[in-house]
RNA sequence: GGCCCGUUCGUCUAGGGGUUAGGACGUUAGAUUUUCAUUCUAGAAACAGGGGUUCGAUUCCCCUACGGGCUACCA
């Protein structure tokens, strides 16, 4: 076996991926980058009940959309395939059936209807060392009568024979040693009646024959640790088992429970990566992509949801996470979802993206309300011109509208300039029209001079019509530097908007 | 209930035996921007509690409290 660092992502496909799955997939894509490793996506489609159409496309997108896409998995190929779990279910039985003529696993043939009844009956009932041996199990029952069970295809499970008081612990990259007692551990299910394996005997078949050196997960899964444990060592693969590092969780902003799937958009803020319509009743719910926000930010702010470098810096491009990314500098405690900072975390990024990189994402928002840009030569300029106002992608529209069409007389700020409005200023943007006309290079500062030697030479006071100004060209008090704004639009647009003020204002 | 994990400003966090406990978000107040946003300056704001160990503990250890996770033929 080489020594190269291989990871998985392995999500399961019931619904849109959520933050915490994708935060676990970016450290998993920064720590196989970095290491020169192999990124590998294993479909955990294991609960047919579950299973929901279109979910693992849909997790593959966002994936391709954070720029974190796999190397290894269902739609890429590989040499460790197949990598759907419901793809390889022969498999699991072999290993199943390998514990139980081992010894350390069973057969049972206890309904669920039969269980929900013990768990009713006794308190704290597991299914354990306690109450295995008088169940309907291998353990129990004599061994013809298993044998005929099994032969009249009575349906059963594989149950792993937990042993009573043993410790057991291991070494998790980032809460460090972590033990636990066997007697406390139920004897889980391995393989469902439905021939299917359980997680736990998935996870360490495929960690195993996929070669996974590191297992990155949530730490929800920490007290099933101990089960893989017992699995790693029984199927005789001990020396080969990843470096378990489990996750801090990420909490919902008031800190009472982790962020969940079922969160949807419930919250006041998306908990999903990009939208999500369920295909069983066509519900919408909404993502982060959609809502305006950019990859490279997505992909920050989870990064920084328990973990930093060490210095000041919050913002970091995937590639500085790969770089710099390291596990001891995880955080151990779970961090609270906090949706102003995420914004931030946007508003940052489109401030201090180029116009080329934010034109493409720009277009389809404007599209949406009917303004189609893709062809307007000025369109970068514009973006540059107003981003510093923009948190998210879809703030471009309110922003940048009044470039596209004509502020009209029922949008306009009128109370801010109808009252002081005078002849002198009706002369005065007569006159500018005029002027303007007969710029030759119509930019920026020209425009400006032109402006400026107008208000000296009527012998008015600049600030009175600086604002009317940018009322008249915008619609309302806001917008970059208003001469700007006049050359984007040019001096026959100029023209035109003035004109309509001043027949509104005129009346 | 049992088991496991955790605990520094409201939030994300840095720090680490001796610090004015640092930064960021948010918030407050000002400056700049003849608009708004940006930017800048300043302010308020934290080591859960109790025992140890130590000359000294927020930092190391223990206990308690609180929070979270798990406790399915779900992952």
């Amino acid at each position: 076996m080489s020594d190269k660092i291989r990871v998985r992502f392995a999500p399961s496909p019931t619904g849109g991926l959520h933050l915490g799955g994708v935060r676990t997939a970016l450290f998993n894509y920064l720590f196989a980058r970095q290491n020169g490793g192999d990124f590998i996506l294993r479909v955990e489609d294991t609960d047919q009940t579950r299973f929901v159409e279109g979910a693992e496309e849909y997790i593959l997108d966002c994936l391709n959309w954070c720029g974190i896409t796999p190397d290894e998995g269902p739609h890429a190929g590989g040499e460790f395939g197949p990598y759907r779990q419901s793809e390889r279910k022969a498999l699991y039985r072999e290993y199943a059936e390998q514990l139980v003529e081992q010894g350390n696993a069973y057969y049972a043939f206890d309904t669920p209807e039969e269980l929900d009844q013990k768990r009713e009956e006794i308190p704290n009932f597991q299914y354990g060392h306690t109450h295995r041996n008088n169940l309907r199990n291998s353990i129990f029952l004599p061994v013809n009568e298993v044998q005929q069970l099994l032969k009249d295809g009575v349906p059963h499970v594989i149950r792993i024979k937990v042993p009573v008081d043993e410790n057991i612990g291991f070494n998790d990259l980032i809460r460090g040693r972590v033990n636990f007692e066997t007697s406390t551990i139920d004897d889980k299910v391995l393989l469902k009646a439905d021939g299917m394996p359980t997680y736990h005997l998935a996870v360490v078949v495929d960690d195993y024959l996929m070669q996974i050196t590191h297992a990155f997960r949530g730490e929800e899964w920490l007290p099933s640790a101990p089960v893989h444990l017992l699995l790693w060592e029984y199927l005789g693969w001990k020396t080969a088992m990843p470096q378990w590092a489990h996750l801090p969780l990420i909490l919902k902003p008031d800190g009472h429970g982790k962020l969940s799937k079922r969160d949807g958009d419930s919250l006041g803020f998306p908990v999903y990566a990009m939208n999500w319509t369920d295909p069983k009743n066509g519900d919408l719910t909404k993502g982060f992509r959609e809502l305006g926000f950019l990859p490279e930010a997505f992909v920050n702010l989870l990064a920084m949801l328990g973990w930093n470098n060490g210095t000041d810096q919050e913002i970091f491009s995937l590639e500085e996470l790969v770089q710099q990314f390291s596990i001891d500098r995880i955080s151990k405690a779970g961090a609270q979802f906090d949706f102003e900072k995420a914004k931030w975390y946007n508003h940052e990024w489109i401030k201090q993206s180029s116009a080329a990189n934010l034109e493409p994402q720009v277009i389809p928002v404007l599209r949406q309300h009917n303004i189609f840009a893709e062809n307007y030569p000025q369109l970068k300029k514009i973006i540059d011109l107003v981003k510093d106002r923009c948190t998210l992608l879809t703030d471009f529209y309110e922003h940048s509208a009044y470039f596209f069409q004509k502020p009209t007389t029922e949008t306009i700020d009128w109370p801010s300039i109808q009252p002081k409005w005078n002849q002198a200023k009706t002369d005065f943007f007569r006159a500018f029209i005029q002027k303007s006309q007969e710029i030759e290079t119509w930019e920026t500062v020209v425009i400006e001079t032109t402006f400026k030697g107008l208000v000296q030479e009527k012998g008015i006071k600049i600030g009175e019509v600086m604002l009317p100004f940018r009322i008249i060209l915008v619609g309302g008090k806001f917008g970059p530097a208003v001469f700007d704004i006049a050359e984007v639009l040019g001096k026959q647009e100029i023209a035109e908007r003035i004109e309509a003020a001043l027949a509104f204002l005129g009346r």
